[in-house]
Formats: structure tokens, sequence, C-alpha cells
DNA sequence: CGTTAATCGAGACGGTACGTCGCGTCTTCCC
DNA sequence: GGGAAGACGCGACGTACCGTCTCGATTAACG
């Protein structure tokens, strides 16, 4: 057992929690998770550094923290349900597409993203909290098109997702092209025509 | 004109070259890319700080070169063409999975993949030289396949191989499930679905 | 007035005070009043930080505090008086040089000698309710002793006494030499050799 | 054997040096030494903390060598040799007392004397190059005077000076009385009554 | 003998300084 | 002029304590 003694959350003091998010928010946006230093965050914040360290283990930690307000039921998330498998589809990938595209969230998830790449515990948290909610509601949008005859039989659906998120994903890292609602378009068509029954 | 006079390429000793991009393989292999320092790749290459830096723009700019052996026409990298684009691409794709498993080459990519989301640089260089030449690559074997009809007209020959290298790409970043030769077959088998005529 | 109002010492723990004095002790012991920490005592003593900074001023406070056990009547302190002012000097120079010697008070005295160089609230406790006394105590025996025509007429007893203490104390000081019995010894013998008449 | 390597003390930057020195004195001058900052000095040396770091192993150690020109012959340091060693030592006493009363001098020098109780080789240092030196002076001197006939045989001269030494220390370290070429008299003469042979 | 207000243990907080690491520049001496 | 070596000014790190400040939970004098 480790013999630092975690500390106790209940007499944590709420207005150092927000201003210390609010801080590295505003420095991302300003200079980049590169220029990020916890010093920074806390001078910003009005705060002791120990206040950051007591309560995340890194810079990443409060970043995330910051950007996904930590909250609820991850089954919350779902995607509509028209009956119109298409149609629901381009209408989500229009607004990811929108998301991936928006200047103040594009810096931190990018930042988020490279970090999970050397950081095992942020890694698993974007992937637990963030990731795989979105990725299951997808699994769910498709088991109810495949019981209504719109995907095949027998399709891995975990898998037909990915060819559907996979295309933006690859374009949003790489930076290739742009990645635009006409592209998602066009992924979800031939995506579509190779999930379709016959 | 730039007031730093750049340096005499002609004078440069090749032996600081090959030790410093060996040590800096050899640090990245034992602790990975974040615990990586300049100091420590010149201490253990036996060289100055300054001949890393007269060089050399970063350590991500060491990496790249210690990784990509500056090699010559990227038109060299071309995918097998047996007339089946199916077996091809999986001949391929298998070829691609092996690599993105293998321990030793994973670091320093996964490494380099993520400090190109804030080096602007270091992404310029691994698109134009890594990237690019692949997807090209790709590009030219789906346009062979066209032209034999097993691909259907019209569809965006970009798009497509996005719709194949995308879904690996995404599993291998996010490891949100192990990237395997089933599951590339799998993609591939959706995806040509996807493209072939009809 | 003072905008802080006093603590009301009537209810205040005995426990907790001794438990602080006893911990202070135990830690200059341990590892030198340099390391000696306000937190480490509360810590050793089981007592919040408060409840030190609620009754002494300064860790050199409850150091002192545990050191000088707060007494009685300072006219308390008083030299043997046999009539013979050499053998008299002698028997407490030898119970001083022990004391000196005796490590377990060493620590503690050294440090609070040093510490009186920078604080002068403590400097003045020191010398009110330790030093003085003493050296007033020498005072009246050597008036004694000049009454019974041992000390020459018209010498300035305190000097005299200083005379005897200060080489003691300044060796003690310096570490430059051991202070033995047999220095203390000779410096009385040199002293008196001075003080006495004709 | 140390695994830290000693620095190429050749390559040493003077102007970092006086400038780390300087800074001391001037800032041990405002504040006195308890308030002494590693990283006040290096501010105001316009210096990086390291250099402090690389070359002294304490603050004290920073004072010692702005304090001690760190120079030449101990042998250098001589007491005046009239013939009449009352006369002598009276001249020199009085040069100690203003030296003692100087405000300038007695903050650094109050400051090292304290810290020297608890940092071993700090003491070392002082004792080693300023105290002994100027000890080893009066010794010389006594000497002379013993052959002369002034100081009684037998006397173990190290004691003496210590007669006279001691006292002045006592006071000035003690603060409870000035330190006066009154007082500085009256000690020589005392002490001399118990040297001088008969 | 119960009330109640101060003290208590505990420890989070805003800070300051610590001593270390690594940066990128610079200087020196060698080849 | 390039290269090995490493001192330098600098900025940030993560830690240790400071002295202050809340929190319940005793606890002891007083009503």
């Amino acid at each position: 057992m480790p013999n630092k003694t975690a500390p106790d959350s209940t007499r944590r003091s709420e207005r150092s929690r927000r201003a210390i998010l609010d801080a590295a928010l505003e420095l991302v946006a300003e200079s980049g998770f590169a220029k990020l230093t916890i010093e920074a965050i806390a001078a910003r914040a009005g705060v002791g550094k120990q206040t950051i360290y007591r309560w995340w283990p890194s810079k990443a930690a409060v970043l995330f923290e910051a950007c996904v307000p930590d909250g609820g039921d991850p089954r919350a998330v779902e995607l509509p349900d028209t009956g119109d498998i298409e149609a629901d589809l381009k209408t989500v990938l229009r607004a990811t597409v929108d998301e991936l595209n928006d200047p103040r969230l594009a810096a931190p998830t990018r930042a988020l993203a490279a970090e999970s790449q050397s950081d095992q515990d942020l890694a698993a948290m974007l992937t637990e909290r963030v990731l795989e909610p979105q990725l299951q509601a997808y699994v769910r949008r498709f088991e109810a098109a495949q019981e209504a005859g719109q995907i095949a039989e027998g399709i891995d659906l975990r898998i037909a997702l990915e060819l559907l998120v996979g295309p933006l994903f690859h374009r949003w890292m790489t930076r290739t092209l742009p990645v635009t609602h006409a592209y998602a378009e066009t992924v979800a068509d031939l995506a579509l025509r190779g999930l379709r029954p016959r």
C-alpha cells in the first residue's frame, strides 16, 4: 500500500478547483499545451502549486477535467434514431466535424490525444470516460439498424463503427486534408454501401 | 538574410551523426520519448550538445532522422499488384499490422505521431516524407484496380484509401482493441464491399 | 489594543503542552535544531499546528520552554559559600564544565545560543531567565569574597566574573579546544591571581 | 569516492563570482542573514541559482567568502610589538572592540558565528582561516613577552590569551553589556595582573 | 448539570524557497 | 571551422514548511 495518505476530499475548496480548471483552459487557449506549466496555472488561478499537485497527477489530468465536466451517466450519450440509419449517421458526423473544427475545442483535444500516447493514466481516462461511451452509442444505434434490416446480419458492429469513425479521425490527426461535412458524408455513403444487406 | 550563418555540411562529422542517432534510438527504447533529453543524447553519444543543436532543430527531428533513414525516392514506395486488389490489400495491411505491433518501432512512431500534434515542422516532414508517399502508393494501386473494374467508377480514391487505413490507425492510436490480422482483413472486406461496382 | 484576542490560558490543555515540549526535545536530539520544524513537532506530539502557534511565537520559544522549566524565583540560583572563594569557584566551574559537555544539554543549548543571535525576543528571555540570574549569583559570591578580603577593593565584580566565565564560554562556542576540568581550574587560578589584593 | 564530478574551476566566471559575493553582502546588510535566500542572491547578482550551487555548499559559505577575502598567508596576521605587552594588547583590543561595534561587520560576523554552531564545515573554515590565525598571533606575542620577563614562567599562553579574549567575546555574543574601550582596558589590566611574574 | 464557547486534532489553503533538471547559448581548447 | 566539454542565465519542476484558515469533536468553566 502507498505511504502517501490521500487528501480529504470533503474539505476540498471548490472555489480553487474551478479557478484552476478555468486558468488551465485560458492558458491552453492562449499559448498551447506545450507551453502550459503548473506554475502558470497556479499563478493565474491565484492558488498554491501544492493545491494542484494535491488533487491532480499531471497538467494533462487538469486539462482533462477542465474539458470533460466529470459528469454523470456515460449512458447519457445517445445517437438520434429516426429509423433512417443513413440520415442519423450523417447528422451525427456533421456535428462531429463541427466539433473537430472548433478552434476552442481543437487545441485541448489534440493535446490530450497526443499526451495520452505517453501517459497511461490519461489514456485510460480518455478511453473510459469519453471515447468508449461514444463508441458504444454508435454500437447501440447500429444494433437498432441491424434489427431493422438496414445493416447486414453477421457484421461485427464494433468494426462497422470504426469504418465510419476511423477515416474522420485519421484526417483530423494527420491533417493531410481538411475534415469537411462533404467528406463525412462521402465516408458515410461508402461505409454504408459496405454494411448494408446484400 | 538570416544572421545565423548556416554550418558547412561538407565538414560535418559522419561519425558524430551516427552516434547521435543511435543514442537517440537507444534512449527512446529505454525510457520513452517523454524522458528523452538532448543532454542525455549528447552524453550517450559522447558528443557536445552544440553538435546536436547545430544540425537538428529539436529532439523530435533527431528521432525522425533516426527512424526514417533519410532515403531516396518517395516513388520507391510501391504496393504489390497481382491483379487481385483484395489479396494485395490484405497482404499490405497484414504487413502494416505487424509493423504497428513491433515494439521496437512502436515507441518512436507513437512519439513522433504525438509530437507532430504540436510541432508543425515535424508534422510537415512526417507527412511529406512518410505518410503521403505511402498514401499515394495506395492511390496508385486503387487507380489500377479502378481501371481493372474492381472499384466502382466515380469513387474518390483518396477517400477510398482512408476507409481502409483510417480504422487501423484509429485502433492503434486509441488502443481501444488490439490491431490484429483478422481485424485488418475484416476491415478490408467491409471497405471493399463499399468500393466495388454495383 | 491588539485585534488578536489572547487565548484563555485557563482552558489550556496541559497534556498537549507537555507532548509538544517533549516532542521538541526528542526531535532536536535526533536531528538538530536546523531540521526542527513546527510541522514535525505537531505530528510527533499528535497535536494540531495551531495549538503550537497559539501558545508560542517560534520554534525557538518552544525549545526554550522545554529546556528551562519556567521556574520560580531567579534568586534561587545561588553559589556555594564555604568562605574559600577559590574552592567555591572551582566547584561551580567543574559543574558548569560537566553541563557544557553533557550531550543531551549541549545540542539544545547551542541551538538557543545561536538562534538568539537573530531572535531578539529569545535573546531577551535567555538573558533574563537564565544568564543574568547566574551571573548575578557570581556577583553576590564575589561581593562576599570582597568583604572577606579575598578580592581586591575597587575591582568591578561584573568584570571579575566575566574574566572567569568568558574563557569557558569562548572555548565552548568556538570548539577550538576541549573544555575540561583542568582548563576551568587553570582559568580560575589565573583569574584569581588578577583579582586578589596586592 | 563521490559520484558528483567536480566542476572545472579554470572555466569559472570571475564576473559571476564577484556579483554573487557582492549581492550576498548587500542583502545581508539590508535584511539580515535569516532572510537571506539563495534565490535572492541569484536574482540580485543576475545569475542562475545553479551557478551558486555549483561553487558553494550553502549560503553561509557564500557569505564567508564574501567576508573573508580568501587570501594569503595566515602568518600575515601579526600583533604589534613595542616591547610593552600591556600597551600592545590594549592597542589591539581597542581595534577589536571597534570592529565588533562596526555595524557593517557585526551583522555578517554574528550570522557566521551563529551558523557555525550547526554547520560543521563552516565552523572548520572559520576556525582555520580566521580564528586560529588571530589566536596564534596572540600566542606569539605572549611568547615574546614571556621571554622579556613580562609574563610569568610556566603559564600556558593559550589559556592566557583566552583570559583576555574570552570576556570580550562573551559580552559581544550575549549582549549583556556594551563592549567598550574602557571594558577592554579593564579586562587587560586584570588579566595581566594574573599573568605577570610574582 | 446541562450550555456553550474556546481549545483541540486535523489538514487544506496561498505562499516562499528549496535544490535539481534540462534548455539553448556561449566560450575554450583541441584537431 | 567543426567538435568535445561544460559553465552560464534561465525557467520550471515537484517538495517541504510556513503561518492562516476552516472544520467537526471534545471539554471545561459558568449559569
